[in-house]
DNA sequence: TCTGGGGTCCTAGGACCC
DNA sequence: TCTGGGGTCCTAGGACCC
């Protein structure tokens, strides 16, 4: 018979801020606030300590400036996140040949039949987290359940330091127990909704038929709700997903009402993308361009063409017409990005008329610029119109 | 309070074809 | 004369997550 499935999901603990904490011991047991540079930034991870001020993620920093004055603002450094995040993710691999990395702070590790070599489940998610915090000197939550679900909830039960066991017989209490805003996957707008129609927690809904949760939400939310509340995994974590777009924005520290400058933010973001295009040698044929004016009205355009993109100038130029086109003259604009989407992998499939046209050539230029520029390090070699760009953003000439 | 930056997935409607 | 049904591709926007 096999092994009964069962799966840990291990999140750090306000990992940034931890890390900060880690490195400078003067800032331990103080509010330790990470976010973003310039006022308009927002709170990415904030110590325990700060939270009592309450303090959180995703806040505006000015805001949490204004609760917490004493706290100390850092900004994030993720080459050192990412350093700390390896260390971590070595000790998984140690425990389990399934890691699955989320993201730099979280993973699932498949634990089924493991029972042999690190004893019960409790026994073995006590050694894991033992092992981390000696290790690097960082504390965890992990939740065990029997499907990824189940077991990324339960991470986030109880924090920090938290180890929640979700066993098959009591997965009908622990889901019906939850929170409705604890249910991964349902967010504010889904509960105003399900609230609406008296749909006030997870018990609630799991009394009701999939037909009207479909009526309330769509097709696909509907299943997943239903799936959800009863434990049923709705097979988000599956498996570790494609890459399918790659964007750039950029929100600035004053509106810009300028078009011309707009028009060289996007070339500096189009020059970014075509950077990681290369690096990560994918190519699409849809560009998006987004808009953010300064009454955070959000818009965005997209167009498809039969070639894929082929150099910075190729993406510039398609960018540059999305631009023209959603751009509100006389409205005042806070973010501009830039993406592909439905990216695939490797060179697109040469044609002959590529080499004949040039366009080949033109690629190879601009890979040979971009490793130049790896080695040597960005800004080294930069166009014209990037020199220009770079004066022309300074900070207050909007 | 005044809202980052990077993603994923879904929906509704339009165009076009058979 | 006015109108099918299904399928595919594309676009714009929304919701959600870390």
């Amino acid at each position: 018979m096999s092994p009964p499935p069962y799966f840990f999901h291990v999140d750090l603990d306000a990992f940034f801020a931890s890390v900060e904490q880690l490195d400078h011991p003067e800032y331990r047991g103080k509010p330790v606030i990470v976010s973003g540079m310039g006022k308009r930034g927002v709170v990415s991870t904030c110590s325990y300590e700060a939270r009592r001020f309450g303090v959180h993620s995703a806040m505006p920093k000015l805001k949490a400036m204004q609760l917490c004055p004493h706290g100390i603002f850092l900004p994030s450094n993720m080459p050192r996140y990412y350093e700390k995040s390896k260390e971590v993710m070595e000790i998984f691999c140690r425990y389990s040949s399934d890691v699955q990395r989320m993201s730099v702070d979280e993973a699932f590790l498949d634990m089924t039949g493991t029972e042999k070599l690190f004893g019960p489940v409790e026994e073995s998610a006590r050694k894991l987290k033992k092992e981390i915090f000696s290790g690097t000197g960082l504390s965890v939550s992990v939740g065990v359940a029997q499907n990824k679900y189940i077991a990324k909830i339960a991470s986030g039960f109880s924090k920090p330091d938290g180890l929640t066991i979700v066993l098959d017989k009591d997965v009908k209490a622990f889901m019906e127990s939850l929170p409705l805003k604890d249910l991964w996957g349902v967010g504010k707008k889904t509960r105003e909704r399900l609230e609406s129609a008296g749909l006030k927690d997870t018990k609630t809904i799991a009394n009701v038929s999939e037909n009207l949760l479909k009526s309330l939400l769509g097709e696909a939310s509907g299943h997943f709700l239903y799936s959800a509340v009863r434990g049923i995994d709705p097979g988000f974590f599956s498996n570790v997903p494609a890459e399918k777009s790659i964007s750039n924005e950029k929100t600035f520290e004053h509106d810009i009402y300028d078009y011309d400058i707009l028009e060289n933010i996007l070339f500096d973001l189009s020059q970014e993308l075509s950077y990681r295009m290369f690096e990560e040698n994918v190519t699409s044929r849809t560009v998006n361009i987004k808009i953010r004016y300064g009454d955070f009205r959000t818009v965005s355009a997209q167009a498809t063409v039969d070639d894929p993109v082929n150099d910075s100038q190729d993406l510039f130029q398609r960018l540059k017409m999305l631009l023209a086109k959603k751009y509100e003259k006389g409205n005042p604009v806070r973010l501009l990005g830039a993406g592909l989407q439905n990216i695939t992998q490797g060179r697109f499939p040469a044609q002959k008329e590529l080499f004949e046209s040039g366009r080949e050539k033109k690629r190879s230029v601009e890979e040979a610029v971009y490793n130049l520029t790896k080695k040597m390090g960005k800004k080294i070699v930069t166009k014209a119109r990037q020199l220009n760009t770079h004066a022309d953003t300074d900070d207050k000439k909007y």
